[in-house]
DNA sequence: ATAAAATTGATATTGCGTATCATCTACGCT
DNA sequence: AGCGTAGATGATACGCAATATCAATTTTAT
């Protein structure tokens, strides 16, 4: 996780994803689910996830559990805050772990599906401040930015 | 629509949206599509619509045109950049009229699925400065507020 | 009025996810 | 260690939003 100050901006940019190993079966287990071998299997993959994976993606890499379970975990874990759903530009949804514990927002590059958490207090403090602006409560947001990494095969081919 | 200041803030929001009546058809017209009664039909059904809108929902409004034309005309509006899509926060879409021509967000009432338009320029200074310290190039980027309007039967009526 | 091209709608199909439910398994208890 | 049961699983069916197909229809330029 790399730190750095952008104009009076905070912002937190996951760039190793791999020095964070959160132990997602221990989580479940923690929120009194049992542990299975079916979860196992999901949990330790998705750990090994860097980029933002579809639910139908890690089915197909784990042949051996049916597709209902894989669902259902993926579900689990966004509810215990260990992984979270972001859109496409198009719509559809994508998942990724969750590296950072804190409220956070994602790049995702739309060539690549790499996926980073953003974390900047200026958005926050601008969201509060519209918000002030809305009848009514804000109760969440959401905010997506759309790459191009740069890095990935389909970009650096070209 | 009422432009007001918060701190340093320019947000506009389209506080009515009765006032803005664009001529749906006659965008589609002109860029190159034909003038069909189910085109005019779906249209004017959505030239009255202030709040937000799903495919099924103008579908069943108006049963004398089939669902896939639905689904192509708010299509052809999509990229006409008439109608603009969000995501609610269980990742459903909605559809809404797009009353500002210019880049801009949304809040959306999560009881009663009202849309509201944010322009704010802070928002997309923001984001630049953000992309500034990302590899690669932002291509564009999507903000939602999710809100308890307060408003709304759902929650007045609370 | 006519013909070509665009559009339509019925239908089938896809993608992504949930509900059902009989079977199986983890795990707390003795 | 064995048992009983709540919890978990997976095959299947279903639901929902949207797209693909394609013959029939409608628009529009001529």
């Amino acid at each position: 996780m790399v730190l750095f100050e952008a104009s009076s901006l905070r912002i937190g940019i996951n760039m190793d994803p791999q020095a964070l190993r959160p132990d997602l079966m221990a989580m479940l287990e923690g929120r009194g689910y049992r542990v299975t071998a079916p979860r196992k299997a999901i949990t330790s993959l998705l750990e090994q996830k860097r980029d933002g994976f579809t639910s139908d993606e890690v089915s197909d890499e784990l042949p051996s559990v049916g597709r209902a379970t894989v669902y259902r975990t993926i579900k689990l874990l966004l509810e215990a805050g260990a992984v979270c759903r972001l859109a496409m530009m198009d719509g559809t949804q994508l998942y990724s772990l969750c590296g950072i514990g804190h409220h956070h927002h994602h790049w995702v590059c739309v060539e690549c599906g790499a996926v980073k958490e953003i974390r900047a207090v200026a958005i926050e403090k601008l969201i509060s401040e519209i918000g002030a602006g809305i009848p009514g409560e804000v109760i969440d947001h959401r905010l997506e930015l759309y790459v191009n990494c740069g890095r990935c095969p389909a970009t650096s081919g070209k």
